[in-house]
DNA sequence: CGAAGTGTTCTATCGTGATAGAACAGTAAA
DNA sequence: TTTACTGTTCTATCACGATAGAACACTTCG
């Protein structure tokens, strides 16, 4: 499945959640129309409180982005992509920022910033890549 | 003062009195030697609770950063600097780590990430140069 | 029908960060 | 000594995120 929860994030289980749906949702991964895993079997694959799931989904009907189809599941709107696709940006500036201010009242210089910004990026395409050439070096 | 809090950090206040406290003895804001501001001192001038100012206090004190001087106050102590120097990059690159790995997870390109730093970066360099030169233009 | 799957709602408990307020022991200076 | 600072240690309360377990209304399918 496309969701997965990383503890040491900073951020709490049910806002990973919404923010990896509405990612989802922008991307294209998660179609309108297309069904979200159900509550218990979400809060099963990734071990946590279905409690926790509720809430996520309820975030996520409550800004329209899913709607509830009773006793069946809840879908991904029609409006949720132009919605998502806006917000994207927005949410992963708004975290940034804040890992830049830090820095940068940290006495950190702009260049020193880049390049802890460009060595984690290639970091992020070497696991990346390990990931998709399971057993052979490269290519 | 050095301090300042951020309610929209995602950090706890106690965090980020610790972390503000190693960075400015990294950069040498605060010698050793030094007293830091007093615990009700901080607090007020913080506008927190001055337990939660204890509780800062208390980390550094067991991470060896500050020592006691029992009825004096808390001083920065000879192995500090030495010890925040190597932690500064630590620390922040953990955090940005956890930014860029969310914003690669949501399919962002690597040239769409460096393009949201640049932007913040310039961001910040405006806001910074706006309180240095509060009324003339430049210079 | 009945069973199994939906979302939804509820109470209770726990850990953590933060607040509030009080008390105690030590040091420095008038 | 007295006053006014230090740090330190309590208890109590609160909000919030998360967990646990149960119940209810609805739909789908055999």
């Amino acid at each position: 499945m496309f969701f997965s929860i990383n503890p040491t994030n900073g951020l709490a289980i049910f806002d990973q959640i919404v923010r990896q749906v509405k990612f989802a949702v922008a991307n294209g991964t998660l179609p309108p129309g297309e069904m979200v895993p159900s509550v218990r079997e979400l809060a099963k694959e990734l071990a946590v409180n279905p409690n926790t799931v509720v809430k996520a989904y309820r975030d996520l009907t409550s800004e329209g982005i899913l709607e509830a189809v009773r006793g069946t599941g809840l879908n991904v709107t029609k409006d949720a992509v132009a919605h998502c696709e806006k917000e994207r940006l927005v949410l992963l500036r708004e975290r940034m920022r804040h890992v830049l201010e830090e820095a940068h009242s940290s006495r950190l210089e702009a260049d020193e910033i880049r390049s802890l910004v460009e060595d984690e990026l290639v970091r992020l395409e070497r696991s990346a890549k390990g990931k998709r050439g399971k057993k052979g070096a490269d290519t």
